[in-house]
DNA sequence: CGGATGCTTGAGGTCTATCAAAGCGAGTGG
DNA sequence: CCACTCGCTTTGATAGACCTCAAGCATCCG
């Protein structure tokens, strides 16, 4: 991991702090939450943030860019199990063991905000509300999971991408950026690792989907052209 | 559900304490715990424990039985996602919204230890070691996901149905329980959803892992035959 | 410019779902 | 206590979705 300090920013005056942890902050709350940010990372594409069996030293929030993070059983299969945007926290797998069962590698230069555990510990035993949100972003996480094995376990190939890219689609809007264009960073492999699909299924639906006009798509650039249109891919089959 | 106050047991000498919540906990923060719960229930075979879409109001540890969680996505698509038993912590998804995700309901005669999302709350402001402990259970969570994300994915279903089998196994061996001895609670149908296959391709991959001597199965009673041929399975395809 | 990496497209094969029917077992009611 | 029913399980035949393998093309980067 490069490591590069960087000016001192505001959580509070942070554009993504309706995302970020200080979701549902009063600003004295957010004031405590900054003592915490001391340290900022850049991270060039491909760097990793950490790798599976590092120590937990911190959960991260991304300020901007994205992050894969991936998951390696004993058996040695490797398959990516989350891409995080800005606004989204990473790094929670480390609570369990103390020590990180994810690899979380930058798709694109990436800065990410760092709180370090033994800060977030020991001021979490004074500031209730830190425990609590840091518990809600767990929740989630889980509820996430729950989504995704849902969707890895009962969906055909259309579904999944269809699924894919309506979930995409949902968090650009909840950070108020055009939620109907879409630039892919990761590669139709890494699309298929993580969805339980080929790259060769990927870009087969992809061009399907292009094709019947739900959405347009050149290289990375994915345009979504109908949204109902998605919706009634991922339902198909539902109440015959 | 149903609710029958039972007497109240200590958690200090349930023999559940070492797998429950107070895992890494001293006398002394045991004790405290046990100011927590107040209630215990019994449900029989199909009462469910909450519902998606219950108010959160309490974390439940499973004293005896077990319990299938399930979830329900927008499409109606209903996907079992978990199995749990004795000293498992269940309806850690409220946490996020205040409302269940999960529906939890009992596979056989069970009973529940209730920590209230109330008491839990103003006691774990007081008491450190009870809010860590949630955390942690949240994180394995996290990391239980992940690793039933990377099966569904990237499994074919004699490696799911082997690993189910193992998994199962490696929990009832915690418990201090005869590992290579199971009883399925649930049904062909409930296993499949929960893997991702179909009761026939169950049924079918069941009777190949026993054709081929690594388990026996007489209906819903299993025997691992050969722990190291499951291994072998789960591991198939992999460093050809 | 050349090699590496990623993307697309095609042909063929396999795994698992689907559909169907029969066997089994537990629980119910006469 | 037995007969019956309903739900679960097993087994077979078939079909289709997706993977695998392969080749050609595009793109990126040193």
């Amino acid at each position: 991991m490069i490591e590069h300090k960087v000016a001192q920013e505001s959580c509070k005056n942070c554009h993504l702090n309706e995302v970020c942890i200080p979701e549902s902050m009063n600003d004295h709350e957010v004031a405590q939450l900054e003592t915490l940010v001391k340290l900022r990372i850049k991270l060039k594409k491909k760097d990793f943030l950490f790798l599976a069996g590092d120590d937990f030293k911190a959960i991260y929030a991304i300020k901007s860019g994205s992050i894969k993070t991936s998951i390696t059983n004993q058996a040695g299969m490797e398959q990516i199990n989350g891409f995080f945007i800005q606004g989204e926290i990473i790094g929670l797998d480390g609570f369990a063991t103390d020590k990180h069962v994810l690899n979380a590698i930058a798709l694109e230069d990436t800065h990410i905000c760092v709180i370090k555990k033994d800060e977030l510990e020991s001021m979490s035993e004074k500031f209730i509300p830190l425990k609590n949100q840091i518990q809600r972003i767990m929740s989630k996480e889980i509820v996430r999971d729950n989504n995704m094995m849902l969707l890895l376990g009962n969906m055909n190939a259309e579904q999944k991408i269809a699924t894919f890219i309506q979930n995409i689609s949902n968090r650009l809007n909840k950070r108020h950026n055009n939620h109907l264009a879409i630039t892919l960073r990761m590669t139709r492999e890494e699309m298929g690792s993580y969805l339980g699909l080929t790259n060769e299924t990927v870009s087969r639906v992809l061009k399907k989907l292009s094709d019947i006009n739900l959405i347009s798509i050149d290289a990375k650039e994915l345009l979504i052209l109908d949204e109902d249109g998605l919706k009634q891919v991922i339902h198909q089959d539902c109440n015959p």
